[in-house]
DNA sequence: AACCAGGACGTGA
DNA sequence: TCACGTCATGGT
């Protein structure tokens, strides 16, 4: 229905304007360190956060220079702090970027570990999955509120069940394929902001119908 | 004018 | 563990 999703989108110099694109069928983005970087910050500031509200943040960023990890560490909190303020949270979110480039540049171009990002102060489960599954091509599945919603909706999952719990779910029914998972969580995104916005339209998601569920109150 | 966005953390029970 | 309050801007 949506086609491919390109995620994730990263901040593009577009005929000398800065866009926030997406890169549909282009599975060897992120290729150079920087994107790498900035998809890392990009899963930070939009935590419980409208993506539309961190684009400029990210675009702030880039003006400073703070989208590049050896440039960023030097940048002071309250810089930080205003650059990302359309993003909301900017208290919270400068600490967080802070405590992560000091674990960036700890790690030193090597892969993360998924506990390895869950000890870093500001980044959760979700965050951590996306950095795994965008910044770094790792094969782990992104459970967010919107495939929560979707699925407890479509009765296939509790409402209560616990972050892993889902996510486990997930990865033992898809192939392990880095191109699957990117693709299923930006789709499950995509087609939450169309049928679960309002609580009203859950009922009329056309997969309900199309694979003959009956929906669930939540 | 409430309500909610691609969550995570701190607190008290 | 678990439920709840807090963090903040911007669009609908």
């Amino acid at each position: 229905m949506y086609g491919p999703q390109g995620w994730w989108p990263l901040i593009t110099k577009k005929n000398s304007v800065l866009q926030c694109l997406y890169h549909p069928k282009s599975f060897e983005i992120p290729n150079t360190q920087p994107q790498q970087y900035e998809i890392c910050i990009g899963a930070i500031l939009t935590q419980n956060t409208a993506w539309r509200n961190v684009i400029q943040a990210l675009i702030n960023l880039n003006q400073i220079n703070a989208l590049n990890h050896k440039t960023a560490q030097k940048i002071q909190i309250e810089m930080l702090k205003e650059a990302i303020r359309p993003a909301g949270y900017f208290n919270q979110k400068a600490k967080k970027i802070q405590a992560f480039n000091d674990f960036y540049s700890q790690m030193d171009n090597r892969i993360p570990s998924r506990d390895q990002l869950l000890s870093v102060w500001g980044i959760g489960p979700e965050t951590a999955d996306s950095i795994l599954l965008y910044a770094y091509k790792q094969v782990s599945f992104v459970v967010d509120t919107y495939t929560r919603r979707i699925f407890t909706n479509l009765g296939l999952i509790h409402e209560k069940m616990k972050y892993d719990e889902i996510k486990q779910i997930f990865e033992k029914n898809l192939n392990a394929d880095i191109e699957i998972y990117q693709e299923y969580h930006a789709l499950i995104v995509q087609h939450a902001k169309q049928y679960y916005q309002k609580k009203d339209t859950y009922a009329s998601d056309p997969l309900i119908e199309r694979l003959n569920l009956r929906h669930h109150r939540v």
